[in-house]
RNA sequence: GCGGCUGUAGUUCAGUUGGUUAGAGCACUGGAUUGUGAUUCCAGGUGUCGGGGGUUCGAGUCCCCUCAGCCGCCCCA
């Protein structure tokens, strides 16, 4: 039998609806906010990926879908969604003036990796990028939109951990100093962490093997070789969270997986996803869009994992509500034609009708109706047509009276 | 990419040291009731035991390969 490629899944049911739920959120907190929606392709030229994510990262070294084209193009399925985003602002010249450009994203990424609980394939991101505005107070504004989202979906146990890793002028300074406290104490560390130190050092610090973690104590740490500029931008940042009373820890072993980071990076992870606990990553990019060839424009946005959210979701609240559409059961020939008529005119005035079109006994009607928990059955047959009336049979209660076809709108309403 | 575990009906699961016709609950289908579901009664098993190969007189059970999922690692959402 044929199914879905691995590490890609069909969407519907309880899921499909916490993923409406969910972008339903997103799309009403984000439009407050001022935030405009954008959708990039899905297929990007590898260059984007490969000078922006970075060469050095997991993301680009392993985990692309990457193929040619009919046409010779080497393309990649985004892994990621930030690279196309800034892409299309170059593209389309959006960031000619200096006024401020805010875009939110919803869509589905492509990595190539192993399988498992709350990792696929190809998964769905929410992101949020703040383009144009270099401030402690625009990544505050920023994250005010994520909590308020988060706290819209309800979700508990929920960790924001921020650090600052600086600017491409004062990394290599701290660079030098982690290669030196690395290399005094090589043979401790594992063989992961030696690949590491030459391609991202920064990445040493948040390895997970407990032998490295040891070996990491008392380890130099970025927030002591920022800039003056970094460190006052960061202590703002602290000074801002911590008045908006939104909670966060300080980790300086925090370090995003994507190369282009500046400054301000964070992440929320979740006690109740096991080992794939990331929820939110993201931070400041203000090299990024010049880097890909548009003009020297600062960016602050993040990404947040919807397949994620719908597990934490489900977790939280169980299954997503049902509200199935009341269901019109003609009884005979010459009700079918009557009821497609009044169906007709009630979908017109923007009710939630569904036609029992099947011809069935009503037993088997109210049957799959009840099971589908639909609140009301209106039955609909000769003794009925007659009078201008149905048979509204609540379901729930097992109770039915009749109402006038012309009062049908106004009580199911209500 | 590395290590471990799992896969039997729609679903949750049982299935003995390899043994003949693979079971149970729930769900489902038909009927009691051709205009009344959810309650009751009667009847019905709906299956490529994930797939392929091997061992054997005989495989759901043992072996190999493969596919899919889960857990951990790597990494990340």
């Amino acid at each position: 039998m044929a199914q879905a490629v691995k590490g890609t899944r069909d969407l519907f049911g309880n899921e499909m609806k916490w993923f409406q739920r969910i972008e339903d959120t997103a799309r009403r907190v984000c439009s407050r906010h001022g935030y405009e929606e954008i959708r990039t392709p899905i297929l990007e030229e590898i260059e984007v990926f490969k000078r922006s994510v970075g060469e050095s990262s997991d993301i680009v070294n392993k985990e692309m879908y990457e193929f040619m084209d009919k046409g010779g193009r080497h393309v990649v399925m985004r892994p990621e969604n930030t690279a196309g985003v800034v892409r299309a602002m170059i593209q389309h010249k959006l960031l000619v003036n200096n006024d401020p450009r805010l875009l939110y994203y919803i869509g589905p990424m492509f990595r190539y990796e192993r399988m498992q609980a709350g990792r696929y394939r190809q998964f769905w991101q929410i992101g949020a990028e703040s383009f144009g505005v270099a401030s402690p107070e625009s990544e505050a504004e920023n994250l005010m939109m994520l909590f308020a989202f988060l706290r819209e979906l309800g979700l508990k146990h929920l960790n924001l951990s921020i650090n600052s890793v600086g600017t491409p002028e004062c990394r290599p300074a701290f660079h030098k100093a982690i290669r030196e406290f690395f290399q005094a104490r090589e043979e401790r560390f594992c063989e992961d962490c030696h690949r590491r130190i030459e391609a991202n050092p920064l990445r040493v610090l948040d390895c997970k093997v407990p032998g490295c973690q040891a070996a990491l104590a008392g380890h130099p740490v970025i927030t002591d070789y920022l800039d003056e500029a970094s460190r006052q931008h960061h202590a703002r940042l602290k000074e801002l969270l911590t008045a908006l009373g939104i909670p966060f820890e300080e980790n300086p072993r925090l370090v995003r997986g994507l190369d282009y980071y500046t400054r301000t990076a964070f992440e929320v992870l979740s006690s109740d996803l096991g080992a794939q606990s990331a929820l939110v990553g993201g931070g400041r990019y203000d090299g990024l869009v010049k880097h890909l060839g548009g003009p020297e424009v600062p960016a602050f946005g993040w990404a947040i994992g919807l397949d994620r959210l719908a597990i934490l979701m489900q977790q939280l609240h169980g299954e997503a509500p049902l509200n199935p559409p009341a269901l019109l059961i003609p009884l005979g020939e010459a009700a079918s034609l009557k009821a497609l008529t009044l169906a007709q005119d009630w979908w017109d005035q923007g009710l939630a009708i569904q036609l029992e079109t099947r011809g069935v006994n009503l037993k088997k009607a109210l049957t799959s109706a009840n099971r589908q928990g639909t609140r009301f059955a209106l039955i609909l047959g000769d003794s009925e047509l007659e009078k201008g009336v149905v048979a509204a049979r609540n379901l729930g209660a097992g109770t039915q009276e009749e109402w006038p076809l012309e009062e049908v709108p106004a009580r199911l309403r209500n």
